[in-house]
RNA sequence: GGAGGGGUACUCAAGCGGCCAACGAGGGCAGACUGUAAAUCUGCUGGCUUAUGCCUACGUAGGUUCGAAUCCUACCCCCUCCA
């Protein structure tokens, strides 16, 4: 292998451990058995979830064979890494369904042909009691406690339910009974990915090599990007609003965004921001990053216009291509502009309306409004815009 | 089981009888400047076709008072210490 591909696949991770395992394995030429595991309960990805399936993807370009794993069994348990939530069992319908979810959106970046779906509860569920424990016995309390969070619950007196420690001993597990070369988790994930490492030798495997991911940033370039945050891009997000949201990253996160989402070669990325420090404008680099990632996710051709219609929008100030119609009705005949604001949706209230009017930021038909009176008579169809980004033509009937 | 502390708007966090639709910070939205970048400055950030007005809101339900987020009672929930 060259050193430029092997510096591609070692791209963007945050440990290899071990690295000289890493070569010894790659160096008998034999394709690698490459694991990660999956939430079996939020199949709605987003960007920062395929930094860990762009790195599967690699690994497949290189000839490798990727087993996507859904923890539809350790999801029982509920991860306690991060915030402990109780969570839910799912059904086996549910767990189907997400599943189908998950190879619906995974396979725009993944080929199918390489890749093997499974999910853990196959030979979980057929594990007995006994040979629970027998696992169970092959890892110490002491051990355990090693791990950063548990650490600190034992020694700030949470309380730690025993079940929790099942967790990294499945998963553990998992890589046992998959034979894993390698596995990828995020940072958060490392000891959870140790524990394979160790299992495997137990039970007299040679131990995965574990490669550690970072978490990826969210449009604010600070906490990590998750829906709860309301920071993400979503996969399934449509093609304007994508593209949108990476316009609006920060020139140094598109750097960030570049090395851990871009296809593009390590080498076609330093010479874009040699270009940069030269005094190109980063923008046009952006807009080739938001391109490629919509080509991704909606095809070529989505990526041109989704480009295109930015360009009209924001660069040149013009109109969406389709501006959603709406009709309000005006019972007595016209509307104040407040109330038509709010009745077509564009502000959440008609006091909004009235306040972002003194704000200058409403238009009607290009002019902007600067009386808050201003009334509409029934019969016309009005272009209206507020702020940038909303806009619609709204006829009063 | 006992003792104490606390639950306020999207989040954190003041307020502790009227001047409170509630200080401040963060976040969000909008305007200016721009490259829908960052930084900066400004405004807004319960609802009502805007009003010296009304309605809803400070854990829940009652009560005291001309008047309560602020006082009283009960209840629910969270945290700390002791057992």
């Amino acid at each position: 292998m060259s050193e430029d591909a092997y510096a591609e696949l070692r791209r963007g991770a945050v440990e290899v451990l071990l690295e000289k395992d890493l070569g010894a394995k790659l160096a008998r030429g034999r394709p690698l058995r490459v694991k990660a595991g999956f939430d079996p309960t939020a199949p709605d990805l987003h960007l920062g979830h395929t930094v860990l399936i762009n790195k599967l993807r690699q690994f497949q370009e290189f000839g490798h064979q990727v087993m996507f794993l859904i923890g539809d069994f350790t999801g029982m348990i509920g991860d306690p890494t991060g915030k402990n939530v109780t969570r839910k069992p799912l059904t086996r319908e549910e767990v189907a369904a997400n599943a189908q979810t998950y190879q619906e959106q995974i396979f725009r970046i993944l080929d199918a042909q390489r890749t093997e779906i499974v999910f853990n509860s196959t030979w979980m569920d057929r594990m007995s009691a006994a040979d629970l424990i027998g696992l169970a016995a092959r890892q110490t309390v002491a051990r355990m406690l090693e791990r950063d969070d548990f650490h600190k619950r034992y020694a700030g007196g949470q309380p730690i339910a025993i079940h929790e420690f099942l967790y990294p001993l499945v998963q553990g597990y998992d890589s046992v009974a998959m034979k894993a070369d390698v596995e990828l988790g995020g940072t958060d994930q490392k000891f959870n990915l140790l524990m394979g490492r160790q299992l495997q030798e137990e039970f007299g495997q040679e131990p995965q090599v574990v490669i550690t991911m970072p978490l990826l940033e969210g449009l604010d370039g600070v906490q990590k990007m998750s829906k709860s945050l309301g920071n993400y891009i979503g996969i399934t997000d449509p093609p304007g609003e994508m593209f949108g949201k990476v316009m609006s990253i920060s020139d140094t996160l598109m750097w960030r965004y570049y090395e851990l989402l871009s296809f593009r070669s390590l080498g076609d990325i330093d010479a874009l921001k040699r270009a940069v420090g030269e005094g190109a404008n980063p923008r046009d680099a952006k807009v080739d990053l938001a391109v490629e990632l919509v080509a991704r996710f909606h095809g070529a051709a989505a990526g041109g216009q989704a480009r295109e219609e930015f360009f009209r929008r924001f660069r040149d100030g013009g109109l969406p291509d389709e501006v959603p119609e709406v009709r309000v009705p005006a019972p007595a005949g016209r509307l104040a502009i407040a109330s038509v604001l709010k009745e077509s949706g564009l502000t959440a209230s008609a006091t909004q309306a009235v306040q972002l009017i003194g704000q200058g930021a409403v238009r009607v038909d290009g002019q902007r409004v600067s009386d808050r009176k201003l009334s509409l008579g029934a019969g016309g169809t009005y272009l209206i815009q507020v702020g940038k980004r909303r806009v619609a033509r709204v006829t009063i009937a």
